[in-house]
DNA sequence: ATGAAAGCGCTAACAC
DNA sequence: GTGTTAGCGCTTTCAT
């Protein structure tokens, strides 16, 4: 039989009022008491139960993650799994822990919603997003649910933490030109995505301004396979493209699949660059240049965003935006020092 | 305020006791009352109180997931996040939900362990092997909790399941050895897992059986950086290697860094095997032959196996090995049709 | 078939 | 500074 409150206050002497306080604390405990307690608890070993200390205080010190199913085997993407990894520790150092969910599908979204949300089994929600319907993220508004979103969510105006997509998309498009490439095509997401909008954005301003047409964007679902036909696609229109930008890493694999099958070189037959580093990217002859995001600063900031909404707080700022980096390597037809 | 068991009586005209009943599924409520309630609950769109429910029957309905600190950008392996997630699907297919907890230091572990474990936050763990000390999982084991390992632990024989790290690596050599290496260097993780061990042993059968002799083994932490130096190290030690077995996804990143800084090219100059694999392996020319793991089978049985634990039930077995299989691709020699 | 009531382990308000 | 007590929302006997 676990150890109770009960227990050390019997022991100790006290009452179990008087444990609380030196569980939490909290003053008004005399010091030779505290001391005394404290000593008990630890040789005990006693941890107050989470359930009943939960019900008590109606917090469940539990923050709930809602991610894109992940770890995937047919994900080449880590941003998830960096995501999570980051959030966690962020969570932790707050004294708080991880529930996750990875959601597939639809149902699978509504079910963990259920689930984790109901109950009270967390009291606050980190969520991917592009994970959560319209009306899911509604109804957590409407009940004034805190929860921020990672990536900028459908229409619905909320508190997010996000890289700069544009700006990202346009730094890499403005390399690739400045490289010499005029003819570039773009594989990127569907086109619902607010994160690939944005992307597409930055690259048509990119382009745009120097003068050239971006005609060819092709909207894909991160699926590799997919990416790989798309990709296909983009080679044999022979439009003359000397570049392709895949703008999420999970495009990635399908692109050099089809590059590979095709005896394609980078980057003298074809250019790529990729929005999202992976630490394999570098290994590939020549390196695939791309877009890095700062994922560790967006779950931590998430979680600082959470934290705030969760103590009643107005954060300062709705959304919270990190820049990107390009990381320049040898794919695109960079001169490498 | 939100809805709880006793609106639910009140307005339906029931005592809690009944309403409890028709939530849990059990016998001895009228049909008519039944419906009813149901309906009630689910136009109010009332979920139990997690925490008053776990007070109350002593469970949290949460297993607790203890692994490295996983998908930080230095890793190139996708295997925790890929059982996080297989993990994550099985336990909420049971109605069971994750607590997380990534380790990346010893304190981390135990401070996981603590605010993890303790407090009956969760009713089981999941714990990736090599992350707990003895003397933890002696505690665990004393204390009778509930809990399977992924990989076979240190010396502590406990419930677990993995993959045939003796038969995967042996395999793997001798692919290697059929396509006439003879002389192979075996880069692989600290010596003191087990896992390690294993795969060791599994390239030293091949290889003895073969009349060859095993005496290039490297041990390196799993470390892009560590791997990148001692692959240096093999391929300057002029011992006339011909291959390099890396026996864990996290070594291969290293190894391709050096393949590419010294313009290695594979299979002509040096092979390359993995154990492990990656999506994006098949994208290199040539694609990277790999031994790969059934994570997801690994993360369901784990999760059976602690089911029937957490059932107080005596699984028939106390260790599950899966089988793996070679993918064979070019970067070994084999003459790809 | 259903209700009443005790109790799970903790916190918090109030007393002294 | 410390004890007492009333819940928190649920399950679970035990009556009826």
């Amino acid at each position: 039989m676990a150890i109770t409150i009960k227990d050390i206050a019997e022991l100790g002497n006290v009452s179990k009022g008087t444990v609380s306080r030196v569980i939490n604390g909290e003053p008004g405990v005399g010091e030779e008491t505290r001391r005394r307690i404290l000593k008990l608890i630890k040789e005990l070993d006693y941890q107050p139960n989470a359930s009943a200390r939960g019900l008590a205080v109606k917090r469940s010190n539990n923050i709930g993650v809602i991610i894109p199913h992940t770890g995937n085997y047919s994900m080449s993407s880590a941003y998830w799994p960096a995501l999570l990894t980051a959030v966690t520790e962020k969570a932790a150092a707050n004294d708080y822990n991880i529930l996750l969910s990875t959601a597939r599908s639809e149902e699978d979204v509504d079910s963990a919603y259920r689930t984790i949300l109901r109950g009270k089994r967390v009291d606050g929600l980190v969520i991917g997003a592009e994970q959560f319907g319209d009306e899911q993220l509604v109804e957590l508004m409407f009940k004034n649910f805190p929860f921020v979103m990672v990536g900028k969510g459908p229409d619905i105006s909320h508190y997010y933490v996000d890289v700069d997509n544009v700006g990202g998309a346009r730094k890499m498009t403005e390399h690739l030109i400045k490289l010499g490439h005029k003819n570039i095509a773009m594989l990127t997401g569907p086109e619902t995505y607010p994160s690939v909008r944005d992307r597409v954005k930055g690259f048509t301003q990119a382009m745009t301004e120097a003068g050239l047409n971006p005609e060819h964007i092709y909207y894909c679902p991160y699926w590799t396979e997919k990416a790989a036909l798309t990709c296909k696609e983009i080679i044999h229109n022979k439009a003359g493209i000397t570049a392709i930008f895949a703008a999420a890493g999970d495009l990635v694999g399908g692109v050099l699949k089809v590059f590979k099958e095709e005896k394609i070189r980078m980057p003298d037959d074809l250019a790529l660059a990729s929005f999202d580093d992976h630490p394999l990217f570098e290994c590939f002859v020549p390196g695939i240049t791309a877009v890095s995001q700062p994922i560790n600063l967006l779950g931590e900031a998430a979680v600082d965003q959470l934290f705030l909404l969760m103590g009643g707080k107005v954060p300062t700022a709705k959304k919270i935006i990190f820049e990107t980096e390009i990381i320049v390597r040898g794919s695109c037809g960079a001169n490498l020092s």
